[in-house]
DNA sequence: CGAAATAAGTCAATATGACTGACATAAATA
DNA sequence: TATTTATGTCAGTCATATTGACTTATTTCG
């Protein structure tokens, strides 16, 4: 098999550096790259279980959103997964249907549709996980702490929502 | 809107500390996160482009891969695509017969066929990538050299294939 | 109070990207 | 020559997403 990686690196990169001190063209270029095969084979096992369900990647997602904010609303969980109602409502439907999720009504606004997993739910959020939180739990044991600390800066630069960024500052201090 | 930040962080989380060095559940399931909102982000922008063209995220790929590996053959994108080849025939005769790549075949090899951005297939990639370059370079630039290092060194890690490891190795020594 | 806004759900039509399975062609290789 | 490999194609299916229109229940605002 031809050997991809045979080319030229840094080929007529940087030609006009910037003023505000360029990133190696290369370097970016190895990150996009970076992301797209971590993201690959990061779903690739919790795919193949979910397969077993006849479930999809969507419905992964909504069982970890859940199954992390408990009591969470429909409204929520759409500003975080960026899909539409319809679509959510059909993925989210089937898990309701099939008792892995259970909604309840607002206890302030009797409007909203409080959603928690059911503890097949909580099963099922444990077997799609596990498989990721070994790889990540692997990689970070691997690459140490400070590796972590970075790999950590840069994804929240690469998070363009500021709503979306607050998910991961240090829990605020007057927050008992 | 109801603060979903709120919630136990690391409930009862290492309540049996594993004997090789426990990474912390939170923080594992932190990373989890963080890469769904990165790659979510990520690709929002060049999704955008992508629809002018009526084009979708799988010609991005596409274009990408083969920008970057000129002359690449059909069965090395299969390879790192990981999809079959029905798939990958649909998006990449698009891009084919609409100009953006040219296919030639192989000097030794006359059963492949090479593939190569045309100029304006140059032109579509570097329009998709540049919101992406540009995300992470601006990330790179805040976040620092230390951190970008340990960014890669954590993705590296959570890669699974060797061969795809392999891409991001510096240059061997004796290839000039 | 009554009107307007909001949260959620639903129906219908459509598109994209993926899959399996079967088969065809040309070229290389054993 | 027979087999394997690289590529392409036909047909059918499925999951995920879209837009647009509309309903119901409830809250909020003038």
């Amino acid at each position: 098999m031809t050997d991809i990686n045979n080319q030229d690196r840094e080929a007529d990169a940087e030609a006009q550096p910037s003023r505000k001190e360029a990133v190696g063209d290369e370097l970016v270029r190895q990150g996009i790259e970076l992301l797209f095969f971590a993201y690959r084979d990061f779903t690739a096992e919790p795919d193949a279980i979910l397969d077993q369900y006849g479930f999809g990647r969507a419905h992964h997602r909504v069982v970890h959103f859940v199954g992390r904010h408990p009591q969470m609303t429909v409204g929520e969980l759409l500003d975080i997964l960026r899909i539409t109602k319809q679509s959510l409502n059909r993925v989210l439907g089937q898990l309701v249907r099939q008792g892995f999720i259970v909604q309840h009504r607002g206890a302030q606004d009797r409007r909203q549709r409080l959603l928690e997993l059911t503890t097949s739910g909580r099963e099922l959020e444990h077997r799609l996980s596990e498989p990721q939180r070994a790889r990540i739990a692997a990689s970070y044991r691997k690459a140490g702490a400070p590796a972590v600390d970075g790999f950590r800066k840069v994804l929240l630069g690469i998070i363009a929502d500021d709503e979306d960024r607050r998910r991961f500052e240090p829990a605020p201090p007057g927050q008992r």
